[in-house]
DNA sequence: TAGGGTCTTCTACACCTGTAGCAGACGCGC
DNA sequence: GCGCGTCTGCTACAGGTGTAGAAGACCCTA
């Protein structure tokens, strides 16, 4: 499942909410866009389409939910880059990421200590 | 600079070769793509046109080479990324990489050296 | 010097994405 | 019962991307 921007933005809105109707998309992503409200739908009838959200009827109104998890997604998006950017391979990305990126002392020091525990949030 | 599919093949043979014609691309991405030539010239002319690779001519050929390092791509795509999908910030990179990819105990490792190194590659 | 191969530029087209207008349905308050 | 606001489905269009054909220029070899 690949997203554009747009329906990230969409999406992130949706694991915030969980479900959420057009309007209420829109009002949450006042700020980050100026869609209009057509736009917001088109997007989320294209999304529905291809089966990265549910739409669900409730009386006139369409509510719609995530049909991927922001795992799956981003474990798509980031196999996406590393296979576009990083010679499909964690090891250039890592390279990368602590010795290009500013990473700050915080950022190490986390990055540590989650390596240290062993595999937190693999149930799936 | 933002890179489609199609012009990362490109950028990462060319990063490879450091210059290259159109042919000795196209021969270098045999098994990745099955492009006509006439496919990369468009492509080419495109990103020349963008800025991503520059344009010279020898003879009536032309010899392209990158006009942005890998580095800078890299980091491009990167925060991309992280804006879209991972609330940008690199928190949640992280964590999402230490706990929901399948690290092998050698990739740890090496984040975990990487880490002990203090800024390698930061010259710039 | 004519044919074949290769290179170039120009042109084309389909699909995806961002963006939105329009028209019709529907419900609520006066 | 009617008008207003809101929702829906449909349609449209422009820019980016993937893909490539056509036609002309150039050079090597028979």
């Amino acid at each position: 499942m690949q997203l554009s921007d747009g329906e990230w933005k969409i999406m992130n809105a949706l694991w915030r909410r969980g479900s959420a109707t057009a309007r209420e998309l829109l009002d949450d992503l006042r700020g980050e866009t100026a869609w209009a409200y057509t736009t917001a739908k088109t997007m989320l009838s294209r999304m529905a389409e291809k089966g990265a959200v549910r739409e669900r009827k409730q009386g006139n109104v369409s509510v719609y939910e995530p049909a991927l998890s922001q795992r799956q997604a981003r474990r798509f998006a980031l196999h996406g880059l590393i296979d576009r950017a990083f010679d499909g391979a964690f090891g250039p990305l890592m390279q990368h990421l602590v010795a290009e990126e500013r990473l700050g002392a915080k950022d190490r020091a986390a990055l540590r200590r989650m390596l240290r525990e062993p595999r937190r949030g693999r149930q799936r």
